[in-house]
This record gives C-alpha cells, structure tokens and sequence, in this order.
DNA sequence: TTGTATGCGTTATCAT
DNA sequence: ATGATAACGCATACAA
C-alpha cells in the first residue's frame, strides 16, 4: 500500500476506493495510529492553532471571553494557545513571539498594547489578529468591542435617577481603549446631567481589586465624598466594597456602586452589584468568527463589531438620600431588574 | 554561508567562530527571521510544550494551579496548551487526543477520569503526566495532591470547638479522588468528634455553586437541620451562601460554613468565607517540576507530593447556639486567623 | 571551525 | 484509483 493512499484515506479525500478506505482506517485504529499535527502543519503551513493572549488569566470576565472563542475554534477544528501576560509589556511581547514561532494562524488579543516597535513588527507580518475588548491606536483593522457608551449612560442615568450628582469616577489603565471610551463618556455627562465638576472625583486606576479599594479611600477623604462610585470594572468594584466595609460604610445605604463587566461573582446574594453587563461569550465568538475569515484570506463583512450592553440592577445602587439611616441593610429586593 | 553553520549560531553551540555567530545573529534579527518551532519540534520530535487539561477553567483554583505550571514551563523555554473539558468526559477523550496529536512533551491533568479504555490507551502509550489535585485509580504514578485528612479535620475540629455537632457535609463528584478523601475523613469524623450521624446530612453534590444552594434547601428542610455545613469547595459555600439569604438565614448566625480551596473571592469582606487554604501555586509547581522530570526520562526523586492545608478562619463560621439572636450582623473582625 | 547530506511525518504533485 | 517522489524548515551526524 501507498503512503499517499494510506493519506488520502484517512483524510477523507476521495480519490480512493471504499474497500482500501476501510482496511486503511480500521488498521489505522487497530495499531492506534494518530497523525501528527506538527508533521501536517509543517508541510501545510498551517498550524490550526489560534492564540488567544491576555493579561489577566485570574480575570473572572476572562474564561466567557475564552467560551465564545473556543465555540468557533472546536468548530473550525482549531485549538487555541492561552497565554497570559500579566500586564507586563515585555511578557506580552515574548509571548506573542512564542505565539508567531509556533505558527499560529492567528491570535486573539485580549490584552492592550500600545505602538512597541517589537509589536508592531510582529502585528506587521502578515499574521492575521483581532483585538477583542481592547482597541489599539495603531491596529485596530479588526476590532471587537462594547457599546461603552450606551452602558456608561445608562449607568449614569441610573444614578442620577436616584439622586445621585456627586460621583466618583474611577478610571481604567491608560493603555486600555475601553477605559479611555468609558472616561470621555463620564467627562461628556459631567455638563450633560449636571454632575459636581469636580476633578478630584476621576480617580486614576487600574483593573484591580486594589486599586478599587484606594480610590474608596481617596475618594472618602474628600471634604466633600462623593454618594455614588462608578467603577471602571466589577474587580475595581469588589475593591471598593471591601474598603466601604473596613471603614463602616454600607453599600447601597451610605454609598451606591456600579461595576462593568458582570462578572459572575456579581450576582451573589452577598455581592449583588449593580452593573454593566457584556456579553462576553458572545463577543469572543465574534472576534473568532473575524480572525477566522481573515485566515482564510476572506474579506469579512464587517471589521468592527460593537456589542451590545445592559445594565443590570442589583443590590448596590440606591437613593442618594438614603446616607442619613445609619446603614441598615433595607429590604433585599427579590429578583433583578434591568434597564436599558 | 552554510545553513548548518547558521544553525549552530543561532542555538548558541559552541562549534561556531565569534565572529561568524555575531553576523549570523545580526542578520536574524535585521531580517527579523525566527526559527519554526513547529519545524524544531518535527526534527528533535519534542514540542517543548506541555497540556494542561482542567474540567472548569473558569473555576477561581484554576488560574493559581496554573500559574504555578507556568513558573517552571517558563523556565524550561516550554509552552501551555491550556484545554477544558467542561467535565464532560468525551471533550476529555476528544482533548486529550488533540493534545497527543500535537505531540505534546507531556500533560498535566486537573481533571477526574476513571478506567475509560480511551485515555487507558492514551496515556498507556508512554506519554508523560501527571494528575494534580485529582487522583485517578488506574494510573496513579505522578499524583500532585493536598493534604485533604489535615485539612477537614482542622476545619471539623473548627466547628466542634464552636460546639456543632450537627454537621451537614456535601460531597463532591464520585469521580473526583479529593472528593472521596474529604468524605471519607467526614465519615471518619462522625464518631471520632461525637457528631451526629444523620445519613441526610450528606449531600451528593458536585463542586458547583448550584450544587451548594440545592444542599442547603435539602438541609434545611429537614426535621433536624444542620448548625454547620462543610462544603465541598468554595463554590460550594458560595452557593449556599446564596440559598441561605434566599431563605433569610444568616451566617454565621443561624449557620456556620467552611469551604475548601481558598479562592481568591473567599477573603472579600462580603465573603469573608472561613475555608481550608490550599497553596494552588506552588502544587502547580511541585506538578509541572516532577512531569519535567518525566519528560526528560529521570527517575523523579518523590512520584507524590502532598501538600500542606491550613484553616483560614474568617467570618462564616460561629459559635452554634448563635443561633437565636435573630440575624443581626454582629461585628465584623478585623483581621483573619489561622489555624492549623 | 565550516560545509554537506539525510531524515523527522506529513501533504501535494505528478505519473501510472 | 493507486503509487512514486518532492518539499515543508529545522537539527544532526559526518566529511572537509
């Protein structure tokens, strides 16, 4: 028997008859032969293989991202390289050399970067990318995002609803696109729904838990603290409850908060944060969806996708008033609400 | 120049002129060349990558075991193949075979399997692994676990010295070795610590909060409920902690709980989850350095490493006849305590 | 120290 | 429908 035939017939071409096909593939089981993909993606330049980098793998909004990624890579019979790169720039980098060394056909990039030359170069060759939640300055040809917009406002509004026109403001990283998105639309609904103007309220973070907890204590030192915090995630948000906590102030009583992303954490009984919620299963499976009609050389229909966002009401937001009761905890309200 | 040179130039062999190395190098990197992994791993037949398999990977454990795999990976210039099985036992099989197929060095497996004859035969066939917080039955060579006797003991002992002695108890997945080992040092427990031994007050359950939450109505329903519920993890705890607000009890007045994991969201003031710690990081460390030492064909100095646990006392547990004063929060303590 | 030749396990091209 | 052969990009054994 052929090498080429004993091929054909387990690739399932059909330039072979069936009688050879099944002696081929029923000897195939019986020695428990398995084709080697690194032999295949050498001589076919073609690793089907994504990588999927990011920089916080802890991040609990990260694994819905890695879902939706995952749905369209098992379908195209992809496997996907995780990579985290810890916020560190020079990870980021290595890792996204180990990525192009490995022959990836493409990679999903959670993680922000801005104009490094190294990156560039390597963003340069040719190898097909999507960003996903993150926009670049320089690359962002194929973009998946959130309606940050539509989901700030809506949480503002929520805010202003109740009372609320002192607010605190946490920002994101400076290297994140989406944190930047979400600042210029807290500067715009400053004059918009006649918020205190006060710059001490934009507090500069980063992601984490702990940098939510400084800006609560930053923001509590004020002379005059702000009602309400909106938070640049729901981590940063988790950290502002634990920091309310340490100095007795209570959540929604004393202080409202809102948080983005809607992490699963955040609809715990014990949790319940008001916040903006992404579809992030969703989002990943788009950004797949692109980076794989780029592989395939295919011109996608659309380059950028913004999804949708909602805000979910949960237990963290209340009236601004309410901040003379002592911090009784009010009435558990039985089921979420949502707004748009 | 001739290609072979070239080649030894670039790994940093010795049989290479300094001058020749110094141009070869120069000119790599000017025309930005990097040599194909995929290539290097046909030729020396070792990928320098390693799977990872875990049943969850959006669990909260999972990015610590993790990174500690990543530590000793890094160092051995080795990449993760990160893949979940979403503990449905064919995408393991199917996983698991993509992953042999990639030619991985070896595996790290996170994830509970019995006798199936297809990983049998996948990992019969001279692949390198080694199981991590999962013990199977049949191969059991290389096993990475924690200290599960010491640690529910701790954690029963904790409760006892509160004075419970109706303990509800969940227990994990049949399938998970860890699971079996806490409910065997529980069963152990019942005479030993003079509790009560109510056949109702063990729930099969899995590691889900679901799970947690459908423990605690099944609990409470009972004639007799429990004072304390031992979860089976965190998630576990989580979910109880939401039934029991569902239902209006509070913890750790009306009832204590102690989960198992120590996952990050434990130690929020919200949570305050009192839980047996498990050092996650460096168990996927001790994983990753003995699977290295498989790999590279040496006889590991230990094949079974068990970790230490250590009680973490936070806020969820209290004293039993707690629970008449009605749900009022009582202070919360400052700083946690340890037990061993 | 440098150059040459061979093979790793596939798929693709061509001839039969 | 099947068989022979080249090539993918690297590492290595051996010759120079």
């Amino acid at each position: 028997l052929a090498l080429s035939t004993v091929s054909n017939a387990l690739s399932g071409k059909n330039y072979v008859g069936d009688a050879t096909r099944l002696k081929v593939q029923d000897t195939a089981v019986r020695l428990g032969y398995r084709p080697s993909a690194v032999a295949r993606a050498l001589r076919m330049q073609r690793s089907f293989a994504i990588g999927v980098l990011a920089n916080d793998i802890a991040n609990p909004a990260f694994p819905a991202f890695v879902r939706g990624i995952e749905d369209v890579a098992l379908r195209e019979n992809s496997t996907l390289l995780l990579c985290n790169t810890d916020g560190l720039i020079d990870r980021q980098i290595a890792q996204m050399r180990t990525l192009h060394d490995r022959r990836v056909d493409g990679m999903v990039l959670i993680s922000q970067f801005s104009g490094e030359p190294e990156i560039r170069e390597l963003l340069g060759g040719g190898m097909p990318f999507v960003l996903l939640q993150r926009r670049s300055d320089i690359f962002d040809d194929d973009y998946v995002g959130a309606d940050n917009a539509a989901g700030m406002t809506a949480a503002i509004q929520h805010l202003v609803d109740h009372g609320h026109r002192r607010i605190g403001f946490i920002r994101g990283p400076a290297e994140s696109s989406t944190a930047m998105e979400r600042l210029a639309v807290f500067r715009e609904s400053v004059p918009a729904f006649g918020l205190d103007a006060d710059p001490d309220l934009v507090f500069p973070g980063d992601y984490s838990t702990e940098s939510g907890g400084a800006a609560l204590r930053r923001f509590m030192a004020l002379r005059r603290p702000p009602t309400a915090i909106m938070a640049s995630n729901d981590l940063n948000a988790l950290g502002v409850f634990d920091a309310a906590a340490e100095q007795g102030r209570s959540i929604p009583e004393d202080l409202s908060v809102i948080g983005f992303d809607d992490i699963p954490i955040a609809s715990l009984a014990r949790i319940a944060l008001t916040t903006v919620h992404l579809p992030k299963r969703d989002m990943g499976a788009a950004a797949a969806e692109l980076l794989m009609t780029r592989i395939k050389g295919e011109a996608p229909a659309v380059r950028r996708v913004i999804a949708p966002t909602r805000l979910v009401i949960r237990n963290s937001t209340g009236p601004a008033s309410a901040g003379r009761n002592g911090g009784r905890p009010r009435q558990r309200k039985p089921n979420e609400r949502e707004a748009t």
